[in-house]
DNA sequence: CACATGACCTAAC
DNA sequence: TGTTAGGCCATGT
């Protein structure tokens, strides 16, 4: 797939791509997989910047407290949370 | 180059 | 438990 952005989101969206489903990962914990463990800021924007959503995985990433955070994506917060149950159901097997 | 923005994080009250 | 304040970083204007 092309991604058009910058190297530092290129490195975020394929990071969000290598999150196996069902799982997320805190903006922190991937700014640390990527080298850049104080640019959890910008990995947030990365993701609100990522125009291939959903087809970047970007409603992974959630907020280090357990919240889902924001979503800035047509469909808003509902869409990151049915996707996100979704994904966990499928990786359940339910 | 300087300034403002935001799907954040942590500590402190 | 909810709010405030300070710090941090890539991006866009």
């Amino acid at each position: 797939m092309r991604l058009d952005g910058t190297s530092f989101q290129k490195l975020v969206w394929s990071e969000l791509l290598s999150i196996p489903i069902g799982e997320v990962r805190t903006y922190k914990q991937i700014a640390e997989a990527i080298g850049r463990p104080r640019s959890y800021r910008a990995v947030a924007n990365a993701c609100g910047a990522n125009p291939y959503a959903p087809e970047i995985p970007c409603h992974r990433a959630i907020r280090s407290d357990g919240r889902i955070g924001g979503y800035s994506a047509k469909g808003g917060l509902s869409r990151k949370l049915e996707l996100l149950e979704r994904e966990s159901m499928q990786s359940n097997q339910k």
